[in-house]
This record gives C-alpha cells, structure tokens and sequence, in this order.
DNA sequence: TCTGGGGTCCTAGGACCC
DNA sequence: TCTGGGGTCCTAGGACCC
C-alpha cells in the first residue's frame, strides 16, 4: 500500500503556526516579486481568490474582506518542510519526498497493521511536532492514494484520512473523482477527455490502451493502469536531481547586453552552490531570456542556447564564463527582456569524474569553492561576490510581506511570556 | 504598470553521421 | 523515372506536477 501525506494549504499554514491569531481569517501568500497568489487559507479560497490570482488585479477584494497578505518566505517553508519529512520518516523506511508539502510512503510489509489507526497517529504526530494540518490517502497505487487523499482532505467527517482497500471504494472514488481533477490530467487533457464523453476517473479506466497511449502517450497508459489498481508508478528516489535551474523574472525590462549578463552571471553562481550542494558535476548548461508574453503590443523574442562543456564542472567561475558565451550567442539588441534563467544539467557525482586529456576544470577552484560556499553559509547569501556580479547593489525581489524568518535567525525567533 | 519558480517526462523535426 | 536504413544530437515545444 501507499501513502500520500499532504499538508493542508501549506504556505498559508506555515504562517499561521507562528501567528495563531490569524485562524480562522484568510490568509493569501504570494509568489516572487509579489506577483501572484501561490497559498490561500481554506477562508481565502471561499472568498473566491482563485490559485494564481494576479495581486495587483484582487488588491480591492483583499482589502475588503481584511485577507493578511503574505510574500513568500521559502525560508521558512522549507525549514518546516524538513522538519515534517523527517517526522515522516519514521513511519516507513521507504519514503518519497514528492514536493516540500507532500510525501508518499511505501507501506510495505504493514499487513498486519491497522492502516486507518496508523495513518491517525502519524496526523497526530506531524500537527503536535510541527502544528501544520495534513490530510492522508492510503491505496494500493500511488495514483489512488492521491485520490484517497483527496476524499480524506474534502470531507472533514473522515479525520484527515481515507483509505481505499477494497475494488467497491475504488470504484466509488474514481466515480466521484472529476477527470480534471486526476493526478496527470491537466486542463488540456481534460478538455479533450469530456469532449470524449470521458467525466469522472472511472470513464477514463474504462478507456482502451490502444486509444490512451495514442492521446496521452507512455505517460497516460501508466496512468490509467495505476488508477485500474495494477501498481504501475513507483516509489521515485529523487535524491538527486536532473536539472538544477535559477530564473527569474525582472521587477522592470532590461535592454542592455551589461545589464542581462550581470543577472545570468548571477542565476549561473546560483546553479554552481545548488550543484555543490548535490556533490555533483554538470557536462550541460542552458541560457534562456525572453521579453513579457503578457505585453501583446511589443515585439517578442524568446531563445534558449544550450552549450555542452568540454569538462565537467561546478565551478561558478566556469559555469558563468560558459553562460556568458551562451548569452551572447542568443542577445539581440532592440527588445526588451522581461525574464531570463540558467538552466544546468547531464551531472556526474563529484566522485566519478572523467578526466580529459587536453582539457579540465580548474583544480584550483574546487578549495576556492568551497572556501567561497563555507564564507556564505557563515556570513549570508552573496557576502562573497564575483566581480561580474553586481556590487553596488543587491537586486531585490518585491517582498513587502515577508513574515519573519522564525526557525532559521536568531533574532527572529518569537518570544514567551510566562 | 503590475500577472512566479522549479521540476519531470515525452515527442517531433532537422542536421548530421556511417 | 528510379534515390536506404539506422543512428545520434540538438532545438523546440507540449504536457504535466507542486
């Protein structure tokens, strides 16, 4: 069997942890630059603020019905996030962190455990370590247990959890279950699904392979097995990630080559510490800036370049003399550049390195990375800088809500009075 | 005027190789 | 008039997830 933990509106719970006062209001939390709404509180959401709200179209609805507007602070969230995973990790040694609000477990030589009893103790567990509310699914396939979540966090009667162990509740569920609100049906596959007559879940096992692998491809075949009941998705160990990528869109346009090779500069230094982290090598590095979609009246330009490395590398020196040669490559002058990214990927772990014969990474700069990483952890993000960099000033994203850093500094760490 | 960021997987077409 | 087959790599894009 497997388990979905999902914790209830998130980011907008995180924040209500260390401000209590605020239960029951709603709350809406915003994404970079305090663009659009990424959380709302179960009150925000009645009120009709739907996900990804622009803020400055609903700044008159948030007035009106008093919603405490937050920024994204990842900080924080991420930092609750670990403290609820590794809580998690002792209910099962196989564990999938699946995104920082939701973990799947893999319930495997539980037969003789009350799977219901169980998954009430671990909701007990996480809301008294941490104070965040989760709901639980429990199924034989991953895809059901996120059905079964979505059953346990609708109806409040379950106690946060559902559990589908018999074909009768399987049925029933995928009966119930909406075929846009399938795990892997998005809103382009459900427009063409209920153009088919295909309604609810149960419609879409029902399909035949032969039609879903044509539609849907490999991925919507897998899908509709795991739904059927057959496990076909398993356990992902994503420990190590893919991609690593930094982009950002800009609080106001860039023109100028300078100006957009200080930001790529900066998202490639970004990339290289995430890399770091990893203890891996990259072969692969990806540069992309595009101008603003949502302005119809100027001309637009989107290019990506990928340049592959002559030698593996972690260095941020190197990724950013790679990334500068990438850039110039695409940049054409005349448009104005709203949004731009790094993207690295093809790693090899630090220990596995093939070295060439002509050409490798700087040895050098493996201790003055790590010298240069060690400086920051200590004294702060970006203390030590290169000198492509920005010097004068920090770019700042919009963050005029950021709630304070509550588990991460010292000082922000709230205060009892007995 | 303002409308996020970080991931995954899959497919298709063109250029090029032998 | 007739003009292969099997690959890889790259770029781009589409779909999905949170």
């Amino acid at each position: 069997m497997f388990a979905l933990i999902d914790c209830n509106n998130f980011y907008a719970s995180c924040e209500r942890v260390f401000a209590p006062n605020l239960n029951g209001k709603p709350i809406v939390v915003l994404s970079n630059n305090d663009g659009c709404a990424i959380a709302r509180s179960n009150e925000a959401k009645a009120i009709g603020i739907p996900m990804g709200a622009p803020a400055f179209e609903f700044k008159d609805l948030f007035v009106n019905h008093k919603v405490h507007v937050f920024s994204a602070n990842f900080s924080l969230y991420g930092n609750m996030s670990n403290r609820i995973m590794s809580i998690l990790s002792e209910y099962s040694p196989e564990v999938e962190i699946y995104s920082i609000d939701e973990a799947f477990l893999k319930l495997k030589g539980f037969e003789y455990f009350n799977l219901l009893d169980y998954a009430y103790s671990i909701r007990k567990r996480v809301t008294q370590g941490t104070g965040i509310p989760v709901s639980i699914g429990i199924a034989p396939t991953k895809s059901l247990s996120k059905v079964a979540n979505r059953i346990a966090k609708k109806y409040t009667q379950t106690g946060g959890v559902f559990l589908i162990d018999t074909e009768e509740k399987r049925i029933k569920a995928l009966k119930w279950l909406a075929i846009e609100d399938v795990w892997g049906i998005g809103r382009k596959y459900a427009t063409r699904l209920r153009a088919q007559g295909v309604n609810t879940a149960y419609d879409f096992t029902q399909l035949s392979d032969a039609w879903v692998k044509k539609e849907f491809s490999i991925v919507g075949l897998r899908l509709k097995r795991d739904l059927s009941g057959i496990p076909t998705l398993d356990l992902d160990d994503v420990q190590a990630k893919k991609n690593i990528a930094t982009t950002r869109s800009f609080e106001k346009n860039i023109t100028k080559i300078e100006d957009l090779k200080e930001r790529i500069a900066t998202f490639a230094v970004s990339c290289s510490e995430k890399l770091r982290k990893q203890k891996s090598y990259c072969k692969m590095l990806m540069v992309f800036i595009h101008t603003n979609g949502f302005r119809k009246d100027l001309p637009q330009y989107s290019r990506s370049r990928v340049i592959k490395l002559p030698f593996p590398s972690n260095s941020s020196i190197e990724l950013v003399e790679f990334a500068c040669i990438a850039l110039e490559s695409i940049f054409i002058a005349g448009y104005s550049y709203k949004k731009a990214g790094v993207l690295i990927m093809d790693f090899i772990p630090e220990n596995q390195i093939q070295l060439n014969f002509f050409q490798n990474s700087n040895p050098k700069h493996e201790g003055l990375m790590k010298v240069i990483d060690k400086l920051n952890n200590r004294f702060g993000q970006q203390k030590v800088r290169l000198s492509i960099q920005d010097q004068k000033r920090v770019w700042k994203m919009k963050q005029e809500k950021l709630s304070p850093l509550y588990t991460t500094r010292i000082e922000d760490v709230i205060t009892i009075q007995v």
